[in-house]
DNA sequence: TGTTTTTGTCCGCTATATTGTACATATGAT
DNA sequence: ATCATATGTACAATATAGCGGACAAAAACA
């Protein structure tokens, strides 16, 4: 059901594409699992994936943990994410705006970034009334159920968009259909304003705002959100999208810029 | 020069441990290089590494960057090393930790694990009076170089250090043999007394303190040093360790704990 | 200008990685 | 006790991934 990219069914996946798959559902599921779980779980032949989970096993690229010969991510991932981090060095600058913004606004504040053709909370800053989001920072959520989602493919044509989100991420979580041509409609109208803001689908309480940050080549890299209780939102709306342009603005000159090289 | 398993000469690699192989060059490297570069330097076959780069690209686990089709690092493994961080959630303390230690000896302080079969820092904090580390953070360092690297292998028997340590790695940055007993006897001493200190090996002016760090086997899942002047290290030596063992302590309730499962 | 080096693509051969299947245990349900 | 399910291992068949080598464009150099 989540297979991303099976260009023919029925045909022999390679094993990094294999690989990758497994590590991308430890990290969408957030535990360890046994191999067995896995392979029945991405669908794929058990043979093949213990044949992967040990060689990424003695790789340090997944570790046992939690017993009962359960794996997950290993430390090795961590180290090249880290060099990840250090060398696009926006990690620093990015916590000092989150705080800034949850600071004036008292709301949640939110940087997002694409994760393949899904959407991800990079980092978060709770407000001062936490209350329970919907979703949780790392998880990969269907693009247009969120409200940055239309800021962070607005570089691309129409067709590009369409063929760019997985079918299947039109369906809202509550099982309603979003046209696509809406949503398109939604892209554009955010990439003419430089912002969006909408009454959440993904929950029943909630107002997000969206304003992009944008990267070198001048479309949106991320964006900057705040998750408010739906009066607050409305109340504040003006004040809100201005902290959040000053905030993005501050940080066009750090993110996805290279260190050296 | 630095194919760490190559079993036997003249086989086909497997296509995973390529990949890996290509992403920890390019973590050493720390920066974006051409793919004819990589294979080049990793003495890999040129085509070998461009399919890999171009599947790597195309997962996300490796971008463009820096131009003239410099590959490095993606933000995939970002996500993932941030599920593997959040999961064995040691940073937060680990950050605080090392803040005091800097604070109550105006050193360097650092914490390292074991990357493999080598040492590397992975949090470091310095201290009132900068001077150039010699090992940055993220770097991987032969173990027997530094003095956490004593604290690091002392669970296992000796013939298993000496078959998990890779032979070369016995020669000192300076061009010296260090004698793999006389490192065995280093060990068992560090470990026997529950740390270890010399004058760095790495560089002529510096003196290190190790500690470790228990996880929960019992054995050192990582360390906490400190990298002084000579003379104030001489100088201040207890009160450096008690330190030490404090911070130590206080850690060993957090890291390598899995959050949930 | 001509020459060499660097960089990227393409293609056929074959060693082998992926996979289905079978087997062996452990665990749990009835 | 019996059956069903979950879990890990072993192995052979074959689709294919990795490799060497050829080709060409571009860049560096003379």
């Amino acid at each position: 059901m989540d297979a991303v990219q099976d260009e023919a069914a029925g045909k022999r996946a390679r094993g990094l594409d294999r690989a990758f798959e497994i590590l991308d559902f430890l990290r969408q599921k957030r535990q360890a699992l046994k191999p067995n779980e896995i392979a029945a779980q991405i669908g794929a032949p058990r043979s093949s994936v213990y044949e992967l989970v040990n060689l990424l096993l003695s790789n340090g690229i997944l570790e046992f943990t939690g017993g009962e010969g359960r794996v997950y991510l290993g430390r090795k991932l961590y180290f090249l994410g880290a060099a990840y981090e250090n060398h696009f060095d926006f990690t620093r600058e990015c916590e000092a705006t989150l705080e800034r913004l949850a600071d004036e606004t008292r709301e949640t504040a939110q940087f997002c970034m694409l994760d393949g053709n899904r959407y991800t909370v990079v980092r978060m800053r709770e407000g001062a009334r936490p209350f329970r989001i919907s979703t949780d920072v790392g998880q990969s959520v269907p693009i247009p159920w969120t409200a940055s989602g239309r800021l962070l493919v607005a570089h691309l044509a129409d067709e590009e968009i369409l063929s760019f989100i997985p079918p299947q991420d039109f369906r809202l979580p509550g099982g309603e259909w979003l046209e696509p041509q809406t949503f398109i409609a939604e892209v554009r109208q955010a990439e003419r304003e430089g912002l969006f803001t909408f009454n959440s689908i993904v929950d029943s309480f909630t107002h997000c705002f969206a304003v992009p940050v944008r990267g070198e080549e001048g479309h949106a890299a991320a964006t900057l959100c705040l998750v408010t209780p739906r009066d607050d939102g409305i109340a504040n709306r003006d004040r809100y999208l201005d902290c959040l342009k000053k905030a993005a603005a501050g940080l066009e000159h750090a993110p996805a810029r290279p260190r050296r090289g």
